[in-house]
Parts: structure tokens; C-alpha cells; sequence
DNA sequence: AGCACGCCGACT
DNA sequence: GTCGGCGTGCTC
């Protein structure tokens, strides 16, 4: 008898353990591990992950498996075995672990439904439930459940054999498939032609076309051709004369583009020099973390295209990750000009069945190299040569939601398992990285020319505490303004950048200083042009924007903060004949929305491209030869000790978009404060000293690199609660952890109420804590009742980006 | 997470 | 006496 170990598809913390079922005899020599199946589980059935196949249980009375939705693992060896090691490191439930490495569409959706029993009739119903069932047999939960008090008549229905509550999972992962048509023999077609009748004109016309054309046809083109639509096709095959084949296909993203091949490029001495160890490793089967800190347009990215080429060689794969913003066609061209298709793509902009498609090429060894975001790390790949990651300081490598990872973790635990590479690349890196390389942890590789010696751009600062005191009160200061109509004037092109992270437009009354709030969040609304509503970011909360303030019924109520929509309208006020292109949220929220705008910029269809965050990297266009950051410290004021760090790699980062090129670049940057070192260091490309200066402040406070964080949150709908479960927490840590490790806290989060729940803190700050690990195992094994039982939530982060 | 089971208060 | 509220424990 074999019996399967199965992780179900429950994420709490009561079910995070294997659970046996019976194998059916029909699957007891294909199941294996790393398979999904659909178990019953209760009264419902859902999905489950094989972690284990046994001949032996402890449980009395097992359950067979319902069904199996793959006929090989979908998680192979390495990641059944490295989704513990995730579970066990952020302590997330295996589930969320198992669940991160797939496809989002690999997930089963559930919904309950109530049909009509099959012995039952339509009349023995009670009249309330009868209008439900009139037209169907089965009724969606949902919909009845709407109606108040007829549950209990579903119930006695139910026990009384009319009705059947059914739990339907549906393994929603679509394969796409093309049906296509093609006669059964030229004969059959011949023959069946004196059958048919002569009304059916449009068989006729079908059959009339396959004596032309006796070659399978997909039916969508059959259809389209003969203009009709496909009863005809359908009559003619129940008539046996027509056979239909479908046949699986990809969705491929990329179908319309032609990608140039490209050759590889001549290395400078440099590069070579970077090259070179990292072959020498993959040469050996060693692994290593390499760290290459390379000034923009050094060249990174033919050092990592001829990297891969040489694993490609040895016969392995290549796994790229790149940060979800900048994977920008431009990214994903110079990969796929360089390896055609034996590139996978996993990238934000696909649609879910498209990266279900990107995924399953991995799976069968149709692709060599992935390119992709954050989850791409969990490639199942199973011979892996070199994993790359390219703006390896950026926050989105670390998940916000569990498993809360960070993929360069992962990626150095399937570098150690494959013995393999890691490179991590940066013209900027985080400081965390750095301090490694410094001490010899990573091997730093320095990239520190220009291809082509091409000069960096000059940058120039501009205080706009002064612009303001000689009665500028605009948004943009003389000099960039004079910059910016010298472009428009040349035919150049400009790119204006708006930080609006910490500059919400809030809406507040001039009169009583009154500022609107969400009712269920500590956090002032945001305003929203669309509708002129205001919302709550964090709990989607929506009202309109009130004409009269509601404190002191003032008239003087108005929005404030700078979006790029205002930037825009005040750009058309005192630059009227510039074409503006605005990428933000709201511009490239359709699909394919991001690389059109980009595309008419490129084509030079616009003067000044203004946008967020989303257009300081990647960016490369050769007629950009002005760079203006509109508010270079709005970053450095939020409560996050990387604030400096996030400010000094974001202007770094966006000064590179200038003169990449012929034509020389030039930066202005717009700030409050010119003097802070992050400012002032970006300005004159020098990293080396923003890292000194932030190291010493970094000891002083004692942050990371010079101390680890780990970040425990507790939430519940009363203050006291949640403050009194977060003071037990610090004082357990207290006990368990060395003197050497600083507790903080209880203290209320950066925002002390989200939707309703009181928010507290506990900040862990460590060096070596080899108890650490149990210890939060511990805390969360102590509240688990709890948390099922009651509001209360803890949260716990290690190594936290986001500290609210 | 869901759901059934079971034990107490306010009603036909 | 019963209906239905929610605390408790279980799901192979």
C-alpha cells in the first residue's frame, strides 16, 4: 500500500504538516514527490504538494487521493528540500513556500456549490430555494448566501437528500490549445458530400474546401476563411467525415517582435578582468558570491551576457534576475538578441497564462536562461551554472508578504546546492552587500570605467530654499527651467523625475489646518484626481473630496503634495510647446501600456518624459541630454534608516539616464537639502564616499551591515492587546537571546492603525544569535491559538526593507 | 482556513 | 422546551 505525505493547500498554523493519503492503485508507480494533487480534506477537497511517497502511516483511517494535476513533479528535488529551508527561515507555513515557487495560475481556486440532489425534483423544494434551481442544478454559495436566513432552508434541504453542497477546486492553469480540423480520409469527404442535404449549404461549402485543402486547418481560421462559424464544422464531424486534433501551444508574449541577434562585444581590459574569475568558478563547480560594482555604462551587462555563454557551453543554465521595474523591453532584447529563444521571460507585465507558459518552458528544458523578477530565483531548473542579479541593492528583491525572502538569500542557497555563482551587480550596492565584499565574504569585482571612456554626466545642485527666497515659487527651478527650453530649443530630449514616495498629496483646510484621515487608518487620505476621491493606501477606503471642511466648515479645503499630474499641467502652463509623456501609475496600468509610452519616447515623439520611480533605470535612449530630479529629498524624511541609502542609489541611478551616448549629459537635481552627503555624493558619482559616510553613521545607531534586524509586529483591534502581547514578546526575547542582542520596543508602528487593528513593534538588533531562529519559532508557537482563535496577528520579518 | 460539534441565553 | 449565539477542536 502506498501512501502519500501531502502538504494541503491550508495555510494555517494547525495544518502545516504533512497529512497521509492513500495512493490509488492506478497511480502507485508514477506518484512521486514535488506533485500537486487534489485531496479530500474535511468535508471539502483542496489542493495538496506530495512532500513524501511511504508504504507506512500512524493514521488509523486514510483517505485516497481525489486526483493529480500533474504527471511530473512540478517542484523538483532541490526545491521540495529548499522549500524547508524557506519555511523554516521566514517562518512562513510550507505551504507559502511550496505555493511561491510556481505560477501564480498553478494555484487552485475553490468555490462552493449547491446542486440539486440527483434523486430530487424541481417541486420538492421549498418554495424560497425554488426560483434558485429553476433554470439550473447547480447554485453558486455565494449567490444564496446573499439571501438573509435561507441558509437554514438550504440546511434542512440538504439533510433531507434535496439538495448537495459540493466543494469544487478548480486547477484554473489553462493550457492553451488550438483546435484544428482535418478530414478523417478524402474518401469519407467524397462519400459523405452525396449525404448531405442540400439546405446544408454551408457543410457543403466545408467539405467542398477540404477536397481543395486536405490539410489540417486550425478551426478559428476554418471559421474565419469560409466566413461562418463552427455548427457546420461540428455537424460534419458527428457525421464522421471531420476529425478534430487540439493541440497544446504556448502564449508567447513575444510573438510579434523580432529580436536582432547580436554578437558579443569586445571586452575592455576591465571586464575581462571581472570575467575571468567568475569562469574559473563555473569552470571548477565552485560556488562563490561575486560582487560586481560597476559605475553605470561600464559594461555590466556583457560581462554577465559572456558569463552565461560560457555555462550555456559547459552544458548548465543561467538564471538572471532583474528588478521588477526595469524589466524593460530594452532588458529583455539584449538577452534575447544574445540567446534567442532559449530565453524564458518572467516579468510583472505578463499576463498570468502567459507566465504559466514562460515557466512551463523551463520545466521541460526548453529554455536555457530566465530572465525574470523576484520569484524567477525558483526557476526549476536542475543543472544551474550562474545566477546573476542585476541591481542587486534594489527593495524589490525582498517579498513584503510570506514568504517574506529575499532572493539574493536564495539565490546563494541554490548557488551552495549547484555549486555555482552568484553575481550580484550594482553600480550602487547596498551597503549590506559592500561591507561583505570588504571583508572578503564576496569576491568584489570593480568595474570602474566608462565604455569608451564616455564622461559622466555633470550634475548640478540646486537649492530650492533659495529659489523660493528670490520669489521663484514654482516647481521648477530657473536653471532647470532655462535647461529645459535649451533642449527644446536643440532637439534634445529631457526626462523629468518626480520621487513621490513621501510626498502624498493629502488634502488639508488652510483655515483650521484640519487634515482628512481614514477612519480605520492613522494615515491622511490621498487625493485622487480621477473622480475626485479620496483614498486610503492602505485599506482602499474611498470618499469624496468634501467641498467645505468638515472640522470648521472653511471653504479654504484643498489638496496638497505634488503628483505628476500636477507637474504636468504646470509643465504645459510654462513650457506650452513641449510633448510631455507621464509614465506613472495611473498612465501604465494597461498591459503593454509601459513599453508603448516608452517605445513613442524613443521614437522621439515626445520633448520631456516625466514619470516616478518606474523610469530611473534601464532607461537608454541616446538623445537624453538632460536629467531633472524635481525633488531630490523627499525620500530622505521617511522613517527608514536606508532612507539615505535609498536617496544616494535612486540619484545615482536616475543621473544615469543622461548623455549615455554622443552627446554629453547634464543632471540638475532640485533639493531642500544640498548639503546632506547623499545628495552631494551622488552628485559627484562617489560612491565610495556616501558608503564611508553612511557606514559611520550606520555603527553609530547600530543598523545593518553593522548589526542584523529582525522586525516582529503584532496587531490587534485593542490597544492594550496589542500592546500588551508585544511587551510579553520583548520580554521573552529578553530571556531567550545573548546580552549582546538590543530589544526594542514595545513601541507603535510608523502608522499605529491599519484598518481598524492597532499596530506595536518589537525591533531585534543582533549580531550573532544562533538561538534566534528557535526563539521566534518559539513566540509563534506560543501565540498559535491565538492567532486562529482570536484578532490577533504577529507578524515577523527578518531582515525587514520596509521597517512600518 | 472552514466546518462541525457542543454548550449556554432568549424566544415561539 | 427549541433556536441560534459563538468558543473549541479537527481535518489524513
Amino acid at each position: 500500500m502506498k501512501i502519500a505525505k501531502v502538504i494541503v493547500d491550508v495555510a494555517s498554523n494547525q495544518t502545516d504538516r504533512p497529512f497521509d493519503y492513500l495512493i490509488p492503485a492506478l497511480w502507485t508507480e508514477t506518484a512521486r514527490r514535488g506533485m500537486r494533487v487534489i485531496v479530500p480534506f474535511g468535508p471539502r477537497k483542496v489542493q495538496g504538494f506530495i512532500v513524501d511517497v511511504t508504504d507506512t502511516t500512524d493514521v488509523g483511517k486514510l483517505k485516497e487521493i481525489e486526483s493529480f494535476l500533474d504527471v511530473t513533479p512540478v517542484i523538483n528535488e532541490e526545491l521540495l528540500k529548499m522549500s524547508y529551508w524557506l519555511a523554516d527561515q521566514t517562518l512562513c507555513f510550507r505551504i507559502s513556500a511550496l505555493q511561491a515557487m510556481l505560477p501564480a495560475a498553478m494555484k487552485s481556486k475553490y468555490e462552493k456549490v449547491i446542486t440539486l440532489a440527483d434523486c430530487s425534483e424541481l417541486n420538492d423544494l421549498p418554495d424560497n430555494l425554488r426560483p434558485f434551481f429553476k433554470d439550473q442544478r447547480i447554485v453558486k454559495w455565494k449567490e444564496i448566501e446573499q439571501v438573509k436566513g435561507i441558509i437554514t432552508d438550504v440546511q434542512r434541504a440538504v439533510s433531507l437528500h434535496l439538495l448537495e453542497i459540493i466543494y469544487v477546486t478548480k486547477a484554473h492553469t489553462k493550457k492553451k490549445t488550438i483546435r484544428t480540423i482535418e478530414p478523417v480520409s478524402t474518401e469519407k469527404l467524397t462519400q459523405g458530400m452525396q449525404g448531405l442535404s442540400k439546405h446544408a449549404k454551408k457543410q457543403i461549402q466545408v467539405v467542398e474546401y477540404f477536397i481543395e485543402n486536405p490539410n489540417a486547418i486550425p478551426l478559428a481560421q476554418l471559421v474565419n476563411t469560409l466566413n461562418t462559424t463552427d455548427a457546420p464544422v461540428k455537424a460534419l464531424i458527428e457525421k464522421g467525415l471531420l476529425k478534430e486534433t487540439s493541440e497544446e501551444v504556448y502564449r508567447d508574449p513575444f510573438q510579434n517582435r523580432t529580436f536582432k541577434k547580436t554578437e558579443r562585444l569586445d571586452l575592455t581590459e576591465q571586464q575581462q578582468r571581472a570575467l575571468n574569475p567568475i569562469n574559473e568558478t563555473v569552470e571548477n563547480n565552485k560556488h562563490e558570491v561575486f560582487l560586481v560594482y560597476g559605475v553605470t555604462g561600464s559594461g555590466k551587462t556583457e560581462v554577465y551576457l559572456q558569463a552565461i555563454e560560457a555555462v550555456l557551453e559547459q552544458g548548465k543554465e543561467a538564471i538572471v534576475l532583474v528588478p521588477e521595474i526595469s524589466l524593460t523591453p530594452m532588458m529583455v532584447e539584449r538577452f534575447k538578441g544574445r540567446f534567442g529563444d532559449q530565453v524564458a521571460v518572467l516579468h510583472s507585465a505578463l499576463s498570468a497564462g502567459e507566465k504559466y507558459d514562460e515557466w512551463r518552458k523551463i520545466l521541460r528544458k526548453e529554455v536555457k536562461v530566465v530572465v525574470g523578477a523576484r520569484s524567477a530565483i525558483f526557476a526549476p531548473f536542475e543543472n544551474i551554472g550562474i545566477i546573476i542579479i542585476d541591481e542587486e541593492h534594489e527593495s524589490s528583491y525582498k517579498q513584503e508578504e510570506n514568504p517574506r525572502y529575499h532572493a539574493r538569500d536564495a539565490a546563494i542557497y541554490r548557488g551552495e546546492y549547484h555549486r555555482c555563482p552568484v553575481i550580484l551587480g550594482s553600480a550602487t550596492p547596498a551597503l549590506e552587500s559592500f561591507a561583505r565584499a570588504q571583508k572578503g565574504v564576496y569576491k568584489l569585482l570593480s568595474l570602474t570605467k566608462r565604455i569608451q571612456a564616455r564622461e559622466m554626466p555633470k550634475v548640478e545642485i540646486i537649492d530650492m530654499r533659495e529659489e523660493l527666497h528670490s520669489g521663484n515659487r514654482s516647481m521648477f527651478s530657473t536653471r532647470l527651467f532655462d535647461q529645459l527650453k535649451d533642449r527644446l530649443e536643440r532637439g534634445e530630449q529631457s526626462v523629468l523625475f518626480l520621487n513621490r514616495r513621501g510626498f502624498s498629496t493629502f488634502v488639508i483646510c488652510r483655515d483650521c489646518g484640519f487634515v482628512i484621515e481614514c477612519p480605520h487608518c492613522d494615515i491622511s487620505l490621498t487625493y485622487h484626481k480621477r473622480g475626485h476621491q479620496l483614498k486610503c493606501h492602505y485599506c482602499s477606503y474611498e470618499q469624496s473630496m468634501p467641498t467645505v471642511c468638515p472640522e470648521c466648515s472653511g471653504e479654504h479645503i484643498r489638496f496638497f503634495g505634488t503628483g505628476t499630474q500636477k507637474v504636468e499641467e504646470e509643465l504645459a502652463k510654462v513650457l506650452p510647446e513641449a510633448k510631455v509623456i507621464r509614465m506613472d501609475v495611473d498612465t501604465t496600468r494597461k498591459k503593454g501600456a509601459h513599453e508603448k509610452l516608452l517605445t513613442a519616447f524613443g521614437q522621439k515623439k515626445a520633448d520631456i518624459l516625466l514619470g516616478t520611480q518606474m523610469i530611473a533605470k534601464g532607461l537608454d535612449f541616446p538623445d537624453v541630454t538632460l536629467v531633472g530630479v524635481l525633488a531630490a529629498d523627499a525620500m530622505l524624511h521617511i522613517p527608514d534608516f536606508r532612507a539615505s541609502e535609498k536617496t544616494f542609489q535612486l540619484l545615482t541611478q536616475v543621473s544615469g539616464r543622461a548623455g549615455r551616448h554622443k552627446l554629453p549629459g547634464e543632471v540638475v537635481i532640485q533639493t531642500y537639502t544640498p548639503e546632506h552627503y547623499s545628495v552631494t555624493a551622488a552628485a559627484q558619482h562617489d560612491f565610495d564616499r556616501f558608503y564611508e559616510q553612511e557606514m559611520l553613521l550606520r555603527k553609530r545607531v547600530q543598523y545593518p551591515p553593522y548589526y542584523y534586524i529582525t522586525l516582529i509586529t503584532v496587531s490587534h483591534p485593542e490597544v492594550t492587546k496589542a500592546a500588551g502581547v508585544t511587551d510579553k514578546i520583548a520580554e521573552f526575547l529578553r530571556s531567550q537571546l545573548s546580552s549582546q542582542a538590543i530589544i526594542l520596543g514595545p513601541v507603535t508602528s510608523a502608522i499605529a492603525r491599519v484598518k481598524d487593528r492597532y499596530r506595536y513593534q518589537c525591533m531585534i538588533k543582533y549580531k550573532s544569535e544562533p538561538n534566534l531562529l528557535e526563539a521566534l519559532h518559539a513566540i509563534m508557537e506560543r501565540y498559535k491559538q491565538e492567532i486562529s482563535r482570536s484578532e490577533l496577528q504577529v507578524s515577523i520579518d527578518l531582515n525587514p526593507y520596509m521597517m512600518m
